[in-house]
RNA sequence: GCCCCCAUAGUUCAAGGGAUAGAACAAUAGUUUCCUAAACUGUAGAUACUGGUUCGAGUCCAGUUGGGGGUACCA
């Protein structure tokens, strides 16, 4: 990042000198060169043709000359257009890559030393059904967004909050209670989260057996959804559930443990974790007391029925309920309660929550709402709003059966990692053990890849068949050149070809090793865009980018078979730092990459 | 109705207001006596429409069309 600073500074004197003028930071625009032209780094002139009062190629010209004279590390420049490109001399290049690799993790910063302290909100399943697609989504997501951040410096803090009561949880009890006849996941074999959901459905098609029932009977729809018996018995659980019933709150507290040991299992095998679980049964009383503050400071208002409401009409939004008539609060009343505690209880400077763009609305009011009360801290939360996975055949719907379960979704991928790899007949002479972990790490490094490439904030589309594929822009093709790189590396040990100390910068570079030692200067700054961004997608397709590169230097540059022994210290130093940006970029994605495939 | 988001090759995705809009898959034509061919190299193919701002627009603004989401004393 240095020589961008040295260059920008070298400019603002040249601009001085020729022109007479400052400039600022701002009209110093440096950008690397497309790779169709010749040079390192560009320097945009449009902004400097006011002060300079010529033409575009005549300024960029008398600045590129006086760049020259003043810099050592450039070695020549070209001009098109109103671009100066700039070119650095090869031994820049050499002594950048022999300065980094003495640094293990270049361009990751040094954990909890930005001194800022970061909660990242993810998962946040129900505890009624298995986790899907669009937890997978959500989950990943999360968890890379985390890692991401700790690779800014900063303190994370991964937090999940467990939405384990209410109607719907009610419902799967209901279902359980009536029809489960003492079913347990011993008993049948099944996942805990999946025999639970399975009552949820069950609840469900019993309900609209009831609804259709009433309606035959002459009941409106809305008077029959009101009115059956299922729902009736559902709500008074929930009351029971409320009050404290020792009956209701076992069930709920057995099924709940089911469901945990189930989604366990699922996070285990996505490779996420947290470090904090809240769980809503606990904090869904928060806020209340926050509320009635409002209302008594007049910033809140209270209708005749006594329920308590934000007026956001001024900011071009709704009026909000924030507490029923009958005192209990809602969704919005508890985040309020929840984000007010952290905040305090661990001096965050920043909260993300990694939500589906279904709560926008949610998320801009509890913004809204918190600053209206008086808490500047709101600015600081931020709503990491993913779109939703669609699938060809559209939306997905739990109820109609068209949900691509987490479990079988990962199961099937490695299962076709496996097959891959066997037909490929690369892992034969490995242990049974390590080759079913490198088929574990491709399938779900193709899953995890597949869904984090795409920009968080899209719409995406998930086709079970092409998502497959492991070929091309995919997680197994940057899997594959870390372990074929691992591999060269392995032979060049063997061959006796270990680098001691520097590479000599007296080399002559080629175009492509110019071009991947420029790549991996990049990935500082990629992080931090990462980071900036809260989108994993950006380094993603950073380490898709690099990985091609590679490859493409690899097909037509000898490493170890290389004789000029320079050159060869110069390309297995290369190799090497690819290979461990590479797993760095991966890790930043909760993905590995095998020594071998 | 009102509010928000989205629209790029046949398909799935890229492109911090900058140069000739990149990849991958699919299609098609090639490259293994040589460090892993899950690789590499060709060919063909795209900014929904109409205006505007700018030296410069896929990117910013307005409108049109098409898609998604939200708008509950649900969570």
């Amino acid at each position: 990042m240095e020589i961008i600073t040295l260059l920008k500074d070298k400019v603002a004197e040249v601009i001085k000198e020729l022109y007479a003028a400052e400039v600022n930071d701002k009209m110093i625009q440096f950008q690397k060169t497309r790779k169709e032209f010749e040079g390192d780094f560009t320097l945009v002139v449009f902004p400097f043709l006011k002060i300079a009062k010529k033409g575009p190629e005549q300024a960029a010209q008398a600045i590129g000359e006086e760049l020259e004279k003043n810099v050592d590390e450039i070695s020549n420049f070209n001009v098109v257009k109103g671009f100066l490109n700039l070119k650095l001399t090869d031994a820049y290049w050499v002594d950048f890559l022999n300065a980094i690799s003495k640094q293990e993790k270049f361009g990751i910063v040094a954990p909890e030393t930005s001194g800022k302290t970061i909660m990242v909100e993810y998962s946040s399943p129900n505890t009624n059904k298995p986790l899907h697609l669009g937890h997978i989504r959500n989950n990943l997501l999360g968890y890379s967004v985390a890692e991401i951040l700790k690779a800014n410096g900063h303190k994370v803090l991964k937090v999940n909050l467990v939405n384990d009561r209410g109607i719907h949880i009610c419902k799967s009890m209901l279902a359980w209670q009536k029809w489960g006849s003492n079913e347990t996941p011993e008993s049948t074999g099944l996942k805990g989260d999946k025999l639970v959901g399975n009552y949820y459905v069950r609840f469900d098609q019993e309900y609209k057996k009831e609804i259709a029932a009433l309606m035959a009977s002459g009941k409106t729809e809305d008077e029959a959804k009101d009115q059956a018996n299922l729902i009736q018995e559902a709500r008074e659980m929930l009351r029971n559930w409320e009050a404290g019933d020792i009956e209701v709150n076992e069930l709920w507290a057995t099924m709940n443990r089911w469901v945990y040991k189930g989604f366990d299992v699922t996070y285990k095998a996505m490779g996420v974790d947290f470090d904090k679980i809240y769980y809503e049964s606990e904090t869904y009383k928060l806020g209340k007391a926050i509320v009635l503050d409002g209302l008594e400071k007049g910033i809140l208002i209270q209708k005749e029925d006594g329920s308590i409401w934000a007026d956001l009409t001024a900011d071009g939004l709704d009026h909000k309920i924030l507490l029923r008539s009958d005192g209990t609060s809602v969704y919005m009343t508890q985040d309020i309660g929840t984000a007010h505690q952290r905040f305090s209880e661990f001096n965050l400077h920043h909260h993300t929550y990694v939500v589906g763009n279904e709560q926008n609305y949610h998320f801009q009011v509890l913004k809204l709402v918190l600053k209206k009360l008086g808490h500047d801290w709101s600015d600081n939360i931020n709503h990491l709003s993913y779109g939703m996975v669609e699938l060809p055949e559209g939306k997905m719907k739990s109820r109609e059966g068209t949900v691509v379960d987490a479990d079988d979704l990962i199961e099937e991928m490695v299962l076709t990692a496996k097959e891959t790899s066997l037909e490929l007949g690369k892992l034969e002479d490995m242990s049974d053990a390590d080759a079913s972990n490198v088929f574990n790490m491709i399938g779900l490094g193709a899953l995890k890849y597949f869904i984090l490439k795409v920009d968080p904030k899209k719409t995406m589309m998930f086709n079970p068949q092409e998502s497959i594929d492991f070929n091309g822009n995919t997680g197994p093709f940057i899997q594959y050149t870390h372990a074929r790189i691992k591999s060269v590396l392995r032979k060049a040990e063997n061959a006796g070809f270990t680098v001691e100390g520097d590479v000599t910068n007296a080399i002559m570079l080629s175009k492509k090793e110019q071009d991947l030692t420029k790549l991996i200067f990049d990935f500082p700054e990629t992080i931090a865009e990462a980071g900036r961004n809260h989108s994993p997608a950006v380094v993603a397709n950073y380490i898709y980018d690099l990985a091609k590169e590679y490859n493409q230097f690899y097909h037509d540059h000898s490493v170890v078979k290389e004789e000029n022994a320079d050159k060869r210290a110069f390309r297995i130093q290369i190799s090497k730092k690819v290979a461990d940006t590479i797993k760095l970029g991966a890790m930043l994605l909760g993905m590995e990459v095998p020594e071998r495939m």
